[in-house]
RNA sequence: GGCGAGGUAGCUCAGUUGGUAGAGCACACGGCUGAAAACCGUGGUGUCGCCGGUUCAAGUCCGGCCCUCGCCA
């Protein structure tokens, strides 16, 4: 290791809150927000996107890393670790608050991402991978790198394309160190997870999508749909059905496209390491009375390392 | 009340001359390193409306009943 480096900056407590969509983690980072005089940053790829705060359900007070992308422009993991790095480092108190399970490990952790694809690299890989098909791609991927070929299955093409970009830079999808289900932290960190019983949340779901309605997700959705969309921006929940879909389909297409999503990031809450799981069922001051308190212990805890 | 169509998985439906109930979506579980609100893998969860009959064998054929929808009264 380099000790020449320039002096580390001080170490500060970084607080993580995560959980599904609906939650209710927003509320209680807008409660933890006053109570500990903190800045609250964004763990959210679909907030990242300015001009949907309605269907993304940006917090509706200050927070670093929402709206700051403009939808024509993609997202992506590694990008988004070093905006999410600067953000906690320039914080006074960060709270760390989302659901994308990904991209908060990226951004508590010092993972080594590997690099984009160069310039028109990516849609040359399509290109091939679609013209040998599934099985040639992944035999000439084997072939290459076998390391990587035995993680990606033939029929995951983005991570086929994604395994021979790298392969061609020299690099590889499978890396010697593994972190990404590691407990590693950039700095120290109390990860607070939010959950509630699936049925409780879906309810929760089914009215906040209706809320998002009288909010004015359909001129907002339109508004957005009408202009130019990156590849990421077009995916985000609830864009193209509420531009696009009588007003009583889209809320039901969207409800249940969230229901998914919840699901996905409720994966989440079982493989992050070191995760203290928080009943969502309650107030958020309730809850966010016993993150103040965890959050002290953790400091204490921190302290001692 | 009469005529017609229908009742099979959570939903929408397929099911051939009677021969081990199945597809999409949903759902569950798993994977994942610059697309993660993405992508991929595995899994069928069933009183085939009910009762009886024919048959070695019925979702399928026969009889009766119940329910839904449409049209006519």
């Amino acid at each position: 290791m380099a000790s020449s480096s320039p002096p580390a900056p001080a170490p500060r407590h970084v607080l993580a809150l995560f959980g599904p969509t609906a939650s209710g983690k927003t509320a209680v980072a807008g409660l933890l927000r006053d109570r500990l005089g903190g800045e609250v940053i964004s763990v959210d790829s679909a907030a990242l996107y300015a001009g949907v705060p309605v269907i993304t359900a940006a917090p509706d007070y200050p927070a670093r890393l929402v709206g700051v992308v403009p939808l024509e422009q993609d997202v992506s993991l590694g990008e988004y670790q070093r905006l999410a790095h600067a953000a906690i480092d320039q914080a006074e108190a960060p709270i760390v608050v989302g659901g994308s399970g990904l991209y908060l490990r990226a951004a508590l952790s010092s993972l080594d991402l590997p690099p984009p694809p160069s310039p028109g690299q990516r849609e040359r890989w399509q290109a091939e991978v679609e013209r040998l098909g599934s099985e040639a791609a992944h035999a000439l991927l084997a072939e290459r790198d076998p390391a990587a070929a035995a993680r990606v299955h033939p029929n995951d093409r983005k991570r086929l394309v994604r395994a021979l970009e790298l392969n061609e830079s020299g690099r590889s999808l499978a890396p010697a160190a593994d972190r990404l289900w590691t407990e590693d932290t950039r700095l120290p960190t109390t990860i607070v997870a939010l959950d509630l019983p699936l049925d409780e949340l879906d309810r929760r779901i089914e009215a906040r999508t209706r809320a998002m309605v009288a909010a004015g997700a359909v001129e907002e959705a339109r508004r957005a749909w009408a202009r130019p969309l990156s590849h990421t921006a077009r995916e985000i929940v609830g864009l193209e059905e509420f531009a696009t879909l009588p007003v009583d389909e889209a809320v039901a297409a969207v409800a249940q496209a969230t229901r998914r999503l919840a699901r996905y990031q409720r994966k989440w809450l079982r493989r992050l390491p070191n995760v203290v799981t928080l009943d969502g069922n309650r107030s958020a001051e309730e809850v966010a009375d016993e993150i103040v308190a965890l959050g002290r212990a953790g400091e204490r805890l921190s302290g001692r390392e």
